[in-house]
DNA sequence: ACTATCTTTGTAAATATTTTAAATTTATAT
DNA sequence: ATATAAATTTAAAATATTTACAAAGATAGT
């Protein structure tokens, strides 16, 4: 807990109880939750937690940029607290979304183009899972 | 019309007067429309469409892979009639979708893991595009 | 302790999607 | 043609997700 205390501060976030409970979770599920999700293991431990707040403080974590929001789960938010250049694959069955971290440095080069100004790259793969496919 | 009747009948889709008209207003408006967009297009010259057909409609198309669902809105789903390997950039701004075709084919391949099946890989690109940027 | 600012909370509203069951249309077999 | 079955469309209701907002609570600086 204290850990994620010192985390927020690197990224200039003011830690308060929610936000350090809920970085905390990050740090140590790296499942790439839902807001749901971070409400529902956050709330017994906390029976106040708002889901407005998860909202909220999600919100603020990824403008100051300590997690990042992930577009490959059409149905919900999905969050990453592991910021450095890497893919996702998202099973199609389970929709568990796993992190694919042996992708060449160039997937994530930023390509030269003069209609917009490209800040950020998102590489998704979809498919089966292992488990989902009985193996 | 008749094209998207026959382009219907190449992905094995029997072509009802509804679907014709969505995959022909997909063929002509290459935007990447959402569901709402598509409703709302066609609804005022086809008054009895529901909005569950739209939903009906692109599901079936996505399954017979006449187009792609893409997961770079978080918003709302939005649809591609070009299935051909290629990219997309969205405006954080204004969230227009856009398609970026000049990228490496070897941004599309699939990578080696015994960890999953991959059958689709999506490349997305984040930022502000020229109008938004005041340019 | 006082005040301004920031954060959290709960409710409600807005938006998006899915489910369900009935109605309509289309296809098939007699 | 007509009856029957199958497929498709529709509207309404149910779910789910996200945002807006205003009140309450906490924090920091003077």
């Amino acid at each position: 807990m204290l850990e994620s205390h010192q985390y927020l501060r690197r990224f200039l976030i003011k830690p308060s109880v929610q936000r350090s409970a809920v970085m905390h979770f990050m740090l140590n599920n790296r499942t790439h939750p839902t807001i749901d999700e971070i409400y529902m293991a956050l709330s017994p431990t906390m029976p106040t937690l708002s889901k407005t707040t998860v909202y909220n403080t999600l919100d603020l974590f990824v403008e100051k940029g300590a997690v990042r929001a992930l577009a490959i789960d059409e149905k919900n938010a999905r969050f990453d607290v592991d910021i450095s250049a890497h893919g996702h694959f998202m099973c199609k069955s389970c929709g568990k979304v796993h992190d694919i971290f042996d992708l060449k440095p160039s997937m994530f080069q930023i390509p030269y183009t003069d209609k917009f100004k490209i800040d950020s790259v998102e590489v998704s793969y979809f498919g089966t899972c292992n488990f989902c496919q009985g193996n």
